[in-house]
DNA sequence: CCCGTTCTTGACTGACCGGTCAACTACCCG
DNA sequence: CGGGTAGTTGACCGGTCAGTCAAGAACGGG
């Protein structure tokens, strides 16, 4: 399973054959299709190994106050990012980016599995910005549940930018933390 | 060519085969081969179609101040993407994004004419940050630069997320307000 | 020890992929 | 009108794709 999720990390869903698939879990064929209906079936697994990590590690993020932890979410982005490009040499994309944006109008099946994980990762962010929203850490006239969408979307922007400009993963985490900075009141940025 | 554009976009690069392509345009394969090296050369004109169309639609963005200019910048992205979603019947990506994440590591030609297309866009963004910058519109220590590179990957984040979840696209372009406006000295902001 | 279930195997299928090719036609220039 | 070039055609190629299947092996409970 880890080396399926490897594979269509370094490569794409498309790219990457059944054969593959099997070769790199030393599995032939017939085993395969005796565990998975199809190809696609290995993409959702794929996908929830890599939610239920992602929510893990956004879960870990601490800090004494909401700013804190924001930055921390930010954080935990950043350090699966350089682990990928530490991995695979190069910045190689979202794992939910990469098949949202090759599948999303291709596969509804698949697509409903990505918005859920989105929905979900949207979640984590809007926890903590409500709480920084009640502990009066955000601007005036923030908008807590934007700011968590905004900042998915910027992660996954400057995910993909890193990636198609062959970048350093290091940008990502730095441009994460300067958006966040921008919505918190002055002199809580750090 | 056009039809070439609708194709991939509506559905992935992979996911449209070259005779579907002929079939789109009523040219036999042969005729296809006679114009095009290969499937990636279409891919590659279709970029630079696109190109050509977000690059002269993000020059018409006018206004008095620099602010002005730029949330005609984010209206102009709101368009097209609002262009797309009544076409389409939903909203179908970014051309660019959409590929960039299905082929930057696939296809190391299509990559860099991916990387110098959002260059170009970026660019387009920081000559306006700049100019704010210079007008004192920005926010004290906003990097002009920076917000361009930010404002890019807020529209491809917005853009891949509204996508994904089927939303509506007029959400992009609020989103992209948004961001600019948290990023406007007091009082500019819309 | 037997029998049913779970799992494994590798050969196989039919569809489709991007790309090739030799023959043919249309057109333009001298 | 002759000949070279540009464009056209459809049959064809080898390779790959996801998925199938009949046969058998391994296992586990009664």
């Amino acid at each position: 399973m880890r080396r399926a999720a490897r594979l269509f990390l370094s490569r794409s869903y498309r790219d990457v054959g059944v054969d593959e698939l099997c070769a790199a879990a030393e599995v032939r064929k017939g085993s395969f299709y005796h565990f998975f209906a199809g190809k696609s079936d290995v993409a959702k697994a794929v996908i929830d190994l890599h939610t239920t990590a992602l929510l893990d590690r956004l879960s870990r993020a601490s800090g004494a106050t909401a700013a804190e932890r924001l930055h921390g979410l930010a954080d935990a982005i950043g350090t699966i990012q350089t682990g990928f490009e530490e991995r695979f040499g190069r910045v190689v994309g979202c794992p939910f980016g990469n098949l949202a944006a090759e599948l999303a109008t291709t596969d509804e099946d698949l697509r409903t599995h990505l918005a859920n994980t989105f929905a979900q990762w949207e979640g984590e962010f809007a926890t903590v910005c409500r709480q920084a929203a009640a502990e009066g850490a955000l601007r005036r006239g923030v908008d807590p549940d934007r700011l968590a969408r905004a900042l998915l979307a910027q992660a996954q922007g400057q995910i993909l930018l890193a990636k198609t400009a062959t970048e350093p993963a290091a940008g990502i985490a730095a441009a994460l933390h300067d958006l966040i900075d921008a919505h918190l009141e002055e002199g809580l940025a750090t």
